[in-house]
DNA sequence: CGACGTGTTGATCTCTCTCAATTAGAGTGG
DNA sequence: CCACTCTAATTGAGAGAGATCAACACGTCG
Protein backbone atom coordinates (compact mmCIF):
# COMPACT_ATOMS: atom_id res chain seq x y z
CA UNK A 1 0.00 0.00 0.00
CA UNK A 2 1.25 3.55 -0.58
CA UNK A 3 1.72 5.59 2.07
CA UNK A 4 -0.22 8.71 1.17
CA UNK A 5 1.48 12.47 2.44
CA UNK A 6 -0.97 14.20 4.35
CA UNK A 7 -0.93 17.23 1.55
CA UNK A 8 -1.70 15.32 -0.91
CA UNK A 9 -4.90 13.35 0.68
CA UNK A 10 -7.32 12.47 -1.31
CA UNK A 11 -9.90 12.96 1.20
CA UNK A 12 -8.91 16.31 1.05
CA UNK A 13 -10.17 16.94 -2.35
CA UNK A 14 -13.69 16.78 -1.84
CA UNK A 15 -15.77 19.73 -0.67
CA UNK A 16 -17.35 18.24 2.10
CA UNK A 17 -13.94 18.63 3.69
CA UNK A 18 -13.05 22.14 5.66
CA UNK A 19 -9.39 23.66 3.98
CA UNK A 20 -6.52 23.37 6.26
CA UNK A 21 -3.33 25.98 6.30
CA UNK A 22 0.02 24.56 4.63
CA UNK A 23 1.29 24.57 8.51
CA UNK A 24 -1.34 22.77 10.42
CA UNK A 25 -1.10 19.68 7.48
CA UNK A 26 2.56 19.44 7.96
CA UNK A 27 1.97 19.10 11.90
CA UNK A 28 -0.85 16.19 11.11
CA UNK A 29 2.22 14.87 9.40
CA UNK A 30 4.51 14.77 12.06
CA UNK A 31 1.51 13.35 14.27
CA UNK A 32 0.94 10.60 11.44
CA UNK A 33 2.98 7.40 12.52
CA UNK A 34 2.16 5.05 9.67
CA UNK A 35 -0.55 3.36 7.47
CA UNK A 36 -2.41 0.32 7.72
CA UNK A 37 -4.91 -1.85 5.94
CA UNK A 38 -7.77 -3.85 7.78
CA UNK A 39 -9.39 -6.71 5.83
CA UNK A 40 -13.31 -6.31 5.68
CA UNK A 41 -15.12 -8.09 8.92
CA UNK A 42 -11.73 -7.78 11.03
CA UNK A 43 -11.26 -6.07 14.35
CA UNK A 44 -9.91 -2.34 14.33
CA UNK A 45 -10.48 -1.94 17.74
CA UNK A 46 -11.29 -4.69 19.95
CA UNK A 47 -13.98 -3.92 23.09
CA UNK A 48 -12.08 -3.67 26.21
CA UNK A 49 -8.64 -2.89 24.43
CA UNK A 50 -6.66 -0.78 26.44
CA UNK A 51 -4.24 1.61 25.21
CA UNK A 52 -5.42 1.55 21.20
CA UNK A 53 -4.19 4.01 19.30
CA UNK A 54 -5.33 7.06 17.28
CA UNK A 55 -7.26 6.53 13.75
CA UNK A 56 -8.74 8.57 10.99
CA UNK A 57 -10.22 6.32 8.51
CA UNK A 58 -8.56 7.22 5.08
CA UNK A 59 -11.12 4.97 2.79
CA UNK A 60 -13.83 2.74 3.34
CA UNK A 61 -16.42 2.20 5.79
CA UNK A 62 -16.57 0.75 9.90
CA UNK A 63 -19.14 0.51 12.85
CA UNK A 64 -18.54 1.05 16.31
CA UNK A 65 -20.92 -1.69 18.45
CA UNK A 66 -21.11 -2.94 21.58
CA UNK A 67 -22.22 -6.38 23.50
CA UNK A 68 -23.50 -8.01 25.95
CA UNK A 69 -22.37 -10.98 27.03
CA UNK A 70 -24.83 -13.61 25.53
CA UNK A 71 -23.89 -12.46 22.19
CA UNK A 72 -26.74 -9.57 21.51
CA UNK A 73 -25.22 -6.55 19.46
CA UNK A 74 -25.69 -3.14 19.24
CA UNK A 75 -24.14 -1.11 16.22
CA UNK A 76 -23.48 2.72 17.47
CA UNK A 77 -22.85 4.20 14.30
CA UNK A 78 -21.18 3.69 11.04
CA UNK A 79 -17.64 5.44 10.25
CA UNK A 80 -17.38 6.81 6.73
CA UNK A 81 -13.97 8.15 5.76
CA UNK A 82 -12.35 11.12 7.46
CA UNK A 83 -14.27 10.16 10.57
CA UNK A 84 -11.71 9.98 13.82
CA UNK A 85 -11.28 6.53 15.51
CA UNK A 86 -10.35 6.15 19.14
CA UNK A 87 -11.03 9.51 20.80
CA UNK A 88 -13.68 7.78 23.14
CA UNK A 89 -10.61 4.93 23.67
CA UNK A 90 -7.75 7.68 24.76
CA UNK A 91 -10.08 9.41 27.26
CA UNK A 92 -10.92 5.89 29.18
CA UNK A 93 -8.60 3.18 30.57
CA UNK A 94 -10.16 0.75 28.13
CA UNK A 95 -12.32 0.66 25.29
CA UNK A 96 -16.29 0.68 26.10
CA UNK A 97 -17.00 -0.35 22.16
CA UNK A 98 -15.50 -2.28 19.87
CA UNK A 99 -15.03 -0.92 16.34
CA UNK A 100 -14.95 -3.37 13.05
CA UNK A 101 -13.96 -3.00 9.60
CA UNK A 102 -17.04 -3.25 7.34
CA UNK A 103 -15.26 -3.02 3.78
CA UNK A 104 -11.78 -3.10 3.22
CA UNK A 105 -10.56 -0.25 4.97
CA UNK A 106 -7.32 2.00 5.16
CA UNK A 107 -6.96 3.62 8.29
CA UNK A 108 -3.63 6.34 8.69
CA UNK A 109 -2.31 5.74 12.71
CA UNK A 110 -1.88 8.80 14.48
CA UNK A 111 1.54 8.28 17.87
CA UNK A 112 -0.11 7.71 21.03
CA UNK A 113 -0.23 11.56 22.48
CA UNK A 114 -1.68 12.51 19.04
CA UNK A 115 -4.69 14.16 21.03
CA UNK A 116 -2.56 16.07 23.52
CA UNK A 117 -0.10 17.43 20.59
CA UNK A 118 -3.04 18.61 18.72
CA UNK A 119 -4.62 20.35 21.70
CA UNK A 120 -1.19 21.69 23.19
CA UNK A 121 0.03 22.52 19.53
CA UNK A 122 -3.04 22.99 17.07
CA UNK A 123 -6.07 24.90 18.50
CA UNK A 124 -7.82 25.31 15.03
CA UNK A 125 -7.32 21.21 14.98
CA UNK A 126 -7.87 20.34 18.39
CA UNK A 127 -11.52 22.34 17.97
CA UNK A 128 -11.78 20.17 14.80
CA UNK A 129 -11.70 17.32 17.32
CA UNK A 130 -14.40 18.50 19.81
CA UNK A 131 -16.42 19.46 17.12
CA UNK A 132 -15.88 15.31 15.31
CA UNK A 133 -16.76 14.37 18.60
CA UNK A 134 -19.98 16.26 19.02
CA UNK A 135 -20.99 15.53 15.63
CA UNK A 136 -20.63 11.72 16.57
CA UNK A 137 -22.83 11.83 19.59
CA UNK A 138 -25.29 13.78 17.49
CA UNK A 139 -24.89 10.57 14.91
CA UNK A 140 -25.74 8.39 18.65
CA UNK A 141 -28.72 10.95 19.36
CA UNK A 142 -30.47 10.34 16.53
CA UNK A 143 -30.10 6.82 16.45
CA UNK A 144 -31.11 6.94 20.25
CA UNK A 145 -34.46 8.34 19.65
CA UNK A 146 -35.04 6.21 16.61
CA UNK A 147 -34.57 2.74 18.61
CA UNK A 148 -36.34 4.50 21.51
CA UNK A 149 -39.52 6.06 19.59
CA UNK A 150 -39.69 4.93 16.38
CA UNK A 151 -41.65 1.83 14.51
CA UNK A 152 -39.32 -0.48 12.70
CA UNK A 153 -40.22 1.06 9.41
CA UNK A 154 -39.30 5.04 10.60
CA UNK A 155 -36.20 3.64 12.07
CA UNK A 156 -35.45 1.94 8.59
CA UNK A 157 -36.06 5.11 6.60
CA UNK A 158 -34.27 7.08 9.51
CA UNK A 159 -31.17 5.21 8.22
CA UNK A 160 -31.17 4.92 4.83
CA UNK A 161 -31.99 8.99 4.51
CA UNK A 162 -29.27 9.35 6.65
CA UNK A 163 -27.21 7.08 5.37
CA UNK A 164 -27.63 8.17 2.03
CA UNK A 165 -26.88 11.88 2.79
CA UNK A 166 -23.47 11.38 4.62
CA UNK A 167 -22.61 8.82 1.86
CA UNK A 168 -23.50 11.21 -1.14
CA UNK A 169 -22.07 13.84 0.84
CA UNK A 170 -18.28 11.97 0.08
CA UNK A 171 -18.74 11.41 -3.38
CA UNK A 172 -18.33 12.94 -6.41
CA UNK A 173 -21.28 12.09 -8.88
CA UNK A 174 -24.58 13.35 -7.69
CA UNK A 175 -26.78 11.38 -5.50
CA UNK A 176 -29.29 10.08 -8.34
CA UNK A 177 -26.41 7.78 -9.29
CA UNK A 178 -26.89 6.19 -5.81
CA UNK A 179 -24.51 5.72 -3.69
CA UNK A 180 -22.25 3.17 -2.02
CA UNK A 181 -23.65 1.08 0.91
CA UNK A 182 -21.92 -1.74 2.08
CA UNK A 183 -24.00 -2.77 4.67
CA UNK A 184 -26.16 -6.21 5.21
CA UNK A 185 -29.47 -6.68 6.76
CA UNK A 186 -27.59 -8.06 10.14
CA UNK A 187 -25.84 -4.18 10.27
CA UNK A 188 -29.05 -2.66 9.41
CA UNK A 189 -30.61 -5.20 12.56
CA UNK A 190 -28.24 -3.92 14.86
CA UNK A 191 -27.73 -1.05 14.35
CA UNK A 192 -31.65 -0.23 14.47
CA UNK A 193 -32.00 -2.45 17.64
CA UNK A 194 -34.42 -4.88 15.15
CA UNK A 195 -34.52 -8.93 14.23
CA UNK A 196 -32.90 -9.49 11.41
CA UNK A 197 -36.27 -11.11 10.15
CA UNK A 198 -38.49 -8.54 10.66
CA UNK A 199 -36.16 -6.12 8.75
CA UNK A 200 -35.74 -7.86 5.90
CA UNK A 201 -39.47 -7.44 5.76
CA UNK A 202 -40.15 -4.08 6.64
CA UNK A 203 -37.13 -3.12 3.82
CA UNK A 204 -39.47 -5.10 1.08
CA UNK A 205 -42.18 -3.35 2.13
CA UNK A 206 -40.94 0.00 1.79
CA UNK A 207 -39.06 -1.39 -1.22
CA UNK A 208 -42.27 -2.65 -2.79
CA UNK A 209 -43.88 1.20 -2.33
CA UNK A 210 -40.89 2.06 -4.75
CA UNK A 211 -38.96 3.85 -2.13
CA UNK A 212 -35.48 2.62 -2.37
CA UNK A 213 -33.72 0.05 -3.98
CA UNK A 214 -30.39 -1.76 -3.11
CA UNK A 215 -28.62 -3.08 -6.09
CA UNK A 216 -25.08 -4.56 -5.78
CA UNK A 217 -23.88 -2.76 -2.92
CA UNK A 218 -25.54 0.35 -4.20
CA UNK A 219 -28.29 2.14 -2.58
CA UNK A 220 -30.86 4.47 -4.92
CA UNK A 221 -33.45 6.47 -3.24
CA UNK A 222 -36.65 6.52 -5.30
CA UNK A 223 -38.32 9.42 -3.09
CA UNK A 224 -36.09 11.03 -0.48
CA UNK A 225 -38.85 13.20 0.36
CA UNK A 226 -41.16 10.51 1.06
CA UNK A 227 -38.72 8.42 3.17
CA UNK A 228 -37.70 11.44 5.38
CA UNK A 229 -41.45 12.25 5.88
CA UNK A 230 -41.91 8.66 7.07
CA UNK A 231 -39.18 9.21 9.73
CA UNK A 232 -40.23 12.45 10.30
CA UNK A 233 -36.79 13.63 9.63
CA UNK A 234 -36.79 17.37 8.60
CA UNK A 235 -33.17 17.72 7.39
CA UNK A 236 -31.95 20.60 5.53
CA UNK A 237 -30.35 18.85 2.19
CA UNK A 238 -26.51 20.63 2.78
CA UNK A 239 -24.34 18.75 5.16
CA UNK A 240 -22.28 21.21 7.48
CA UNK A 241 -18.82 21.12 6.10
CA UNK A 242 -16.12 19.22 8.77
CA UNK A 243 -12.84 19.49 9.71
CA UNK A 244 -10.61 16.73 8.66
CA UNK A 245 -7.38 15.41 10.65
CA UNK B 1 -28.84 34.26 44.66
CA UNK B 2 -24.85 34.69 45.69
CA UNK B 3 -22.88 34.83 42.35
CA UNK B 4 -20.07 32.16 43.23
CA UNK B 5 -16.44 32.85 42.68
CA UNK B 6 -14.97 29.78 40.34
CA UNK B 7 -12.18 29.23 43.22
CA UNK B 8 -14.74 29.11 45.63
CA UNK B 9 -16.79 26.87 43.72
CA UNK B 10 -18.14 24.10 46.31
CA UNK B 11 -17.82 21.21 43.33
CA UNK B 12 -14.35 21.30 43.61
CA UNK B 13 -14.72 20.19 47.35
CA UNK B 14 -16.12 16.71 45.53
CA UNK B 15 -13.04 14.01 45.03
CA UNK B 16 -14.56 13.32 41.68
CA UNK B 17 -13.13 16.55 40.25
CA UNK B 18 -9.83 16.91 39.20
CA UNK B 19 -8.30 19.77 40.91
CA UNK B 20 -7.38 22.96 38.87
CA UNK B 21 -4.10 25.07 38.58
CA UNK B 22 -5.12 28.60 39.96
CA UNK B 23 -4.39 30.40 36.57
CA UNK B 24 -6.68 27.25 35.31
CA UNK B 25 -9.56 29.36 37.75
CA UNK B 26 -8.22 32.38 37.17
CA UNK B 27 -9.29 31.90 33.31
CA UNK B 28 -11.99 29.90 33.62
CA UNK B 29 -13.13 33.12 36.09
CA UNK B 30 -12.73 35.32 33.25
CA UNK B 31 -15.28 33.13 30.75
CA UNK B 32 -17.90 33.06 32.91
CA UNK B 33 -20.44 35.20 32.69
CA UNK B 34 -23.22 35.49 35.27
CA UNK B 35 -25.15 33.00 36.91
CA UNK B 36 -28.29 31.67 36.23
CA UNK B 37 -31.03 29.60 38.83
CA UNK B 38 -33.95 27.31 36.15
CA UNK B 39 -36.34 26.06 37.87
CA UNK B 40 -37.98 22.08 37.58
CA UNK B 41 -39.57 21.31 34.12
CA UNK B 42 -38.22 24.59 32.58
CA UNK B 43 -36.83 24.50 29.72
CA UNK B 44 -32.94 25.18 29.64
CA UNK B 45 -32.12 24.79 25.51
CA UNK B 46 -34.80 24.68 23.30
CA UNK B 47 -34.80 21.68 20.67
CA UNK B 48 -33.94 23.96 17.51
CA UNK B 49 -32.84 26.91 19.40
CA UNK B 50 -30.11 29.21 17.54
CA UNK B 51 -26.76 30.07 19.04
CA UNK B 52 -27.42 28.95 22.64
CA UNK B 53 -25.13 29.45 24.95
CA UNK B 54 -22.42 26.90 26.97
CA UNK B 55 -23.12 26.38 30.23
CA UNK B 56 -21.99 24.07 33.23
CA UNK B 57 -24.47 22.66 35.91
CA UNK B 58 -23.55 23.96 38.81
CA UNK B 59 -26.56 22.22 41.08
CA UNK B 60 -29.48 20.38 40.12
CA UNK B 61 -30.31 17.42 37.44
CA UNK B 62 -31.55 18.00 33.90
CA UNK B 63 -31.86 15.79 31.09
CA UNK B 64 -31.19 16.30 26.71
CA UNK B 65 -33.65 15.33 24.36
CA UNK B 66 -35.12 14.57 21.22
CA UNK B 67 -38.99 14.59 20.30
CA UNK B 68 -40.97 13.73 17.24
CA UNK B 69 -43.27 15.72 15.92
CA UNK B 70 -45.81 13.97 17.22
CA UNK B 71 -45.04 13.91 20.51
CA UNK B 72 -42.75 11.28 21.34
CA UNK B 73 -39.93 12.05 23.40
CA UNK B 74 -36.53 9.97 23.92
CA UNK B 75 -34.36 11.41 26.73
CA UNK B 76 -30.80 11.02 25.50
CA UNK B 77 -29.03 11.25 28.92
CA UNK B 78 -29.32 12.88 32.44
CA UNK B 79 -27.20 15.75 33.52
CA UNK B 80 -25.48 15.92 37.22
CA UNK B 81 -23.56 18.84 38.57
CA UNK B 82 -20.06 18.81 36.71
CA UNK B 83 -21.83 18.36 33.20
CA UNK B 84 -21.45 21.12 30.46
CA UNK B 85 -24.54 21.96 28.42
CA UNK B 86 -23.98 22.96 24.96
CA UNK B 87 -20.99 21.94 23.23
CA UNK B 88 -23.07 20.37 20.67
CA UNK B 89 -25.34 23.30 20.03
CA UNK B 90 -22.08 25.48 19.60
CA UNK B 91 -20.60 22.66 16.81
CA UNK B 92 -24.43 23.07 14.86
CA UNK B 93 -26.25 26.20 13.70
CA UNK B 94 -28.81 24.68 15.87
CA UNK B 95 -29.55 22.58 18.85
CA UNK B 96 -31.15 18.86 17.28
CA UNK B 97 -31.83 18.59 20.91
CA UNK B 98 -33.30 20.32 23.72
CA UNK B 99 -32.02 20.41 27.60
CA UNK B 100 -34.84 20.46 30.71
CA UNK B 101 -34.43 21.47 34.25
CA UNK B 102 -35.26 18.11 36.37
CA UNK B 103 -34.45 20.18 39.52
CA UNK B 104 -34.27 23.24 39.92
CA UNK B 105 -30.62 24.03 38.89
CA UNK B 106 -27.86 26.77 38.68
CA UNK B 107 -26.19 27.16 35.69
CA UNK B 108 -22.70 28.71 35.68
CA UNK B 109 -23.14 30.77 32.13
CA UNK B 110 -19.89 31.19 29.88
CA UNK B 111 -19.31 33.80 27.55
CA UNK B 112 -20.30 32.61 23.57
CA UNK B 113 -16.86 31.98 22.29
CA UNK B 114 -15.65 30.30 25.44
CA UNK B 115 -15.23 26.68 23.64
CA UNK B 116 -12.85 28.63 21.57
CA UNK B 117 -10.76 30.62 23.93
CA UNK B 118 -10.51 27.47 25.43
CA UNK B 119 -8.75 25.55 23.08
CA UNK B 120 -6.73 29.02 22.08
CA UNK B 121 -5.36 29.52 25.50
CA UNK B 122 -5.67 26.39 27.81
CA UNK B 123 -4.58 22.99 26.36
CA UNK B 124 -5.80 21.53 29.62
CA UNK B 125 -8.86 22.51 29.97
CA UNK B 126 -9.49 22.35 26.22
CA UNK B 127 -8.66 18.60 26.96
CA UNK B 128 -11.09 18.15 29.10
CA UNK B 129 -13.72 19.54 27.04
CA UNK B 130 -12.83 16.86 24.77
CA UNK B 131 -12.78 14.20 27.22
CA UNK B 132 -16.36 15.58 28.86
CA UNK B 133 -18.00 15.03 25.64
CA UNK B 134 -16.38 11.79 25.15
CA UNK B 135 -17.73 10.87 28.28
CA UNK B 136 -20.98 11.79 27.19
CA UNK B 137 -20.98 9.72 24.02
CA UNK B 138 -20.02 6.98 25.54
CA UNK B 139 -23.18 7.28 28.42
CA UNK B 140 -25.59 7.62 25.00
CA UNK B 141 -23.71 4.52 23.45
CA UNK B 142 -24.34 2.43 26.92
CA UNK B 143 -28.00 3.90 26.72
CA UNK B 144 -28.47 2.79 23.06
CA UNK B 145 -26.93 -0.26 23.86
CA UNK B 146 -30.10 -0.47 26.29
CA UNK B 147 -32.66 0.29 24.18
CA UNK B 148 -31.50 -1.75 21.20
CA UNK B 149 -30.89 -4.79 23.17
CA UNK B 150 -31.75 -5.25 26.53
CA UNK B 151 -35.12 -6.18 27.86
CA UNK B 152 -37.52 -3.93 29.91
CA UNK B 153 -35.84 -5.63 33.21
CA UNK B 154 -32.00 -5.59 31.98
CA UNK B 155 -33.08 -1.81 30.98
CA UNK B 156 -33.80 -0.54 34.40
CA UNK B 157 -31.42 -2.61 36.53
CA UNK B 158 -28.59 -1.32 34.28
CA UNK B 159 -30.34 3.16 34.41
CA UNK B 160 -30.53 2.43 38.20
CA UNK B 161 -26.72 0.69 38.49
CA UNK B 162 -25.60 3.43 36.26
CA UNK B 163 -27.44 6.48 37.69
CA UNK B 164 -26.72 5.17 41.59
CA UNK B 165 -23.11 5.52 40.80
CA UNK B 166 -23.30 8.64 38.95
CA UNK B 167 -24.99 10.21 42.09
CA UNK B 168 -23.09 8.41 44.50
CA UNK B 169 -20.05 9.83 43.18
CA UNK B 170 -21.11 12.99 43.51
CA UNK B 171 -21.98 13.06 47.12
CA UNK B 172 -20.11 13.19 50.64
CA UNK B 173 -22.58 10.35 52.20
CA UNK B 174 -21.81 7.26 51.85
CA UNK B 175 -23.70 4.97 48.88
CA UNK B 176 -25.96 2.77 52.16
CA UNK B 177 -27.40 6.16 52.32
CA UNK B 178 -29.01 6.21 48.98
CA UNK B 179 -28.70 9.02 46.41
CA UNK B 180 -30.68 11.54 45.31
CA UNK B 181 -32.79 10.44 42.51
CA UNK B 182 -35.68 12.95 41.49
CA UNK B 183 -36.61 10.86 38.20
CA UNK B 184 -40.47 10.19 37.72
CA UNK B 185 -41.32 7.10 36.30
CA UNK B 186 -42.19 8.86 32.92
CA UNK B 187 -38.28 10.07 32.82
CA UNK B 188 -37.85 6.66 33.40
CA UNK B 189 -39.90 5.78 30.34
CA UNK B 190 -38.69 8.21 28.51
CA UNK B 191 -34.87 7.35 29.02
CA UNK B 192 -35.59 3.25 28.35
CA UNK B 193 -37.91 3.49 24.89
CA UNK B 194 -40.53 2.13 27.19
CA UNK B 195 -44.13 2.66 28.43
CA UNK B 196 -44.71 4.36 31.32
CA UNK B 197 -46.99 1.58 32.37
CA UNK B 198 -45.32 -1.24 31.71
CA UNK B 199 -42.18 0.91 33.02
CA UNK B 200 -43.97 0.77 36.36
CA UNK B 201 -44.73 -3.28 36.18
CA UNK B 202 -41.16 -3.66 35.84
CA UNK B 203 -39.98 -1.12 38.25
CA UNK B 204 -42.11 -2.81 41.03
CA UNK B 205 -41.62 -6.50 39.97
CA UNK B 206 -38.09 -5.52 40.96
CA UNK B 207 -38.54 -3.81 44.09
CA UNK B 208 -40.64 -6.29 45.29
CA UNK B 209 -37.58 -8.64 44.94
CA UNK B 210 -35.65 -6.53 47.27
CA UNK B 211 -33.38 -4.85 44.49
CA UNK B 212 -34.18 -1.16 44.65
CA UNK B 213 -36.45 1.20 46.82
CA UNK B 214 -37.08 4.38 45.75
CA UNK B 215 -38.62 6.91 48.65
CA UNK B 216 -39.43 10.12 48.61
CA UNK B 217 -37.21 11.00 46.00
CA UNK B 218 -34.00 8.98 46.85
CA UNK B 219 -32.97 5.64 45.51
CA UNK B 220 -31.56 2.41 48.08
CA UNK B 221 -29.98 -0.31 45.73
CA UNK B 222 -30.68 -3.31 48.01
CA UNK B 223 -28.55 -5.37 46.09
CA UNK B 224 -26.28 -3.46 43.05
CA UNK B 225 -24.13 -6.80 42.43
CA UNK B 226 -27.42 -8.30 41.49
CA UNK B 227 -29.04 -5.55 39.32
CA UNK B 228 -25.38 -5.00 37.61
CA UNK B 229 -25.87 -8.83 36.72
CA UNK B 230 -28.91 -8.26 35.32
CA UNK B 231 -28.36 -5.47 33.18
CA UNK B 232 -24.71 -7.29 32.49
CA UNK B 233 -22.74 -4.43 33.69
CA UNK B 234 -19.56 -5.43 34.81
CA UNK B 235 -17.96 -1.78 35.83
CA UNK B 236 -15.23 -1.71 37.99
CA UNK B 237 -16.65 0.03 40.90
CA UNK B 238 -14.76 3.69 41.06
CA UNK B 239 -15.52 6.38 38.56
CA UNK B 240 -12.85 7.79 36.50
CA UNK B 241 -11.85 11.53 37.92
CA UNK B 242 -13.43 14.43 35.76
CA UNK B 243 -12.39 18.13 34.92
CA UNK B 244 -14.59 20.18 35.70
CA UNK B 245 -14.80 23.73 33.76
C1' DC C 1 -62.94 20.47 47.92
C1' DG C 2 -62.04 19.67 43.19
C1' DA C 3 -58.14 19.51 39.92
C1' DC C 4 -53.87 17.74 38.89
C1' DG C 5 -49.62 15.00 38.89
C1' DT C 6 -47.72 10.62 39.98
C1' DG C 7 -47.99 5.90 40.90
C1' DT C 8 -50.48 1.32 40.54
C1' DT C 9 -52.92 -2.57 38.52
C1' DG C 10 -55.84 -5.48 35.33
C1' DA C 11 -57.35 -6.63 30.54
C1' DT C 12 -56.62 -6.72 25.81
C1' DC C 13 -54.16 -5.95 21.58
C1' DT C 14 -50.28 -5.71 18.34
C1' DC C 15 -45.80 -5.13 16.74
C1' DT C 16 -41.88 -7.51 16.59
C1' DC C 17 -39.40 -11.81 17.77
C1' DT C 18 -38.35 -16.64 17.19
C1' DC C 19 -38.51 -20.80 14.65
C1' DA C 20 -38.38 -23.00 10.30
C1' DA C 21 -37.67 -23.58 5.50
C1' DT C 22 -36.34 -22.05 0.82
C1' DT C 23 -33.76 -19.52 -2.85
C1' DA C 24 -29.84 -17.55 -5.00
C1' DG C 25 -25.09 -16.53 -5.71
C1' DA C 26 -20.03 -17.12 -4.80
C1' DG C 27 -16.37 -19.90 -3.83
C1' DT C 28 -13.88 -24.56 -3.44
C1' DG C 29 -12.33 -28.96 -4.57
C1' DG C 30 -12.44 -33.22 -7.07
C1' DC D 1 -18.23 -29.34 -15.00
C1' DC D 2 -20.67 -30.64 -10.98
C1' DA D 3 -21.36 -31.54 -6.03
C1' DC D 4 -20.79 -29.17 -1.80
C1' DT D 5 -20.65 -25.40 1.37
C1' DC D 6 -21.38 -20.77 3.02
C1' DT D 7 -23.43 -16.38 3.32
C1' DA D 8 -27.19 -13.16 2.46
C1' DA D 9 -31.80 -12.53 1.39
C1' DT D 10 -36.67 -14.05 1.64
C1' DT D 11 -41.15 -15.70 3.32
C1' DG D 12 -44.70 -17.99 6.36
C1' DA D 13 -46.48 -19.30 10.97
C1' DG D 14 -46.87 -18.99 15.74
C1' DA D 15 -45.45 -16.86 20.22
C1' DG D 16 -44.51 -13.20 23.36
C1' DA D 17 -42.77 -8.84 25.37
C1' DG D 18 -44.37 -4.70 25.74
C1' DA D 19 -48.05 -1.16 24.13
C1' DT D 20 -52.54 0.73 24.77
C1' DC D 21 -56.85 1.36 27.20
C1' DA D 22 -59.21 1.98 31.45
C1' DA D 23 -59.72 2.63 36.46
C1' DC D 24 -58.41 3.86 40.76
C1' DA D 25 -55.46 5.54 44.87
C1' DC D 26 -52.98 9.10 47.06
C1' DG D 27 -50.93 13.56 48.10
C1' DT D 28 -50.51 18.45 47.06
C1' DC D 29 -52.23 22.78 46.08
C1' DG D 30 -54.98 26.78 44.75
Amino acid sequence: MKIIDCKECPLREIPLFLPATAKELDFIETLKRRQIGVVADDSIIHEGQENAPLYTLLSGWAFRFKTLSDGRRQILNFLLPGDFIGVQQKMADASAHGVTALTNVTLCVFQRDALWELHTQAPRLSFGVTWLTAQEESLVDDSLLSVGRRSAEERIASLLVITFKRAAALQAEGPEHGVAFPLTQQHIADALGLSLVHTNKTLRKLERRGLHRIVDGRLYLGDLKALARIADLYGDGKPAPRPLI
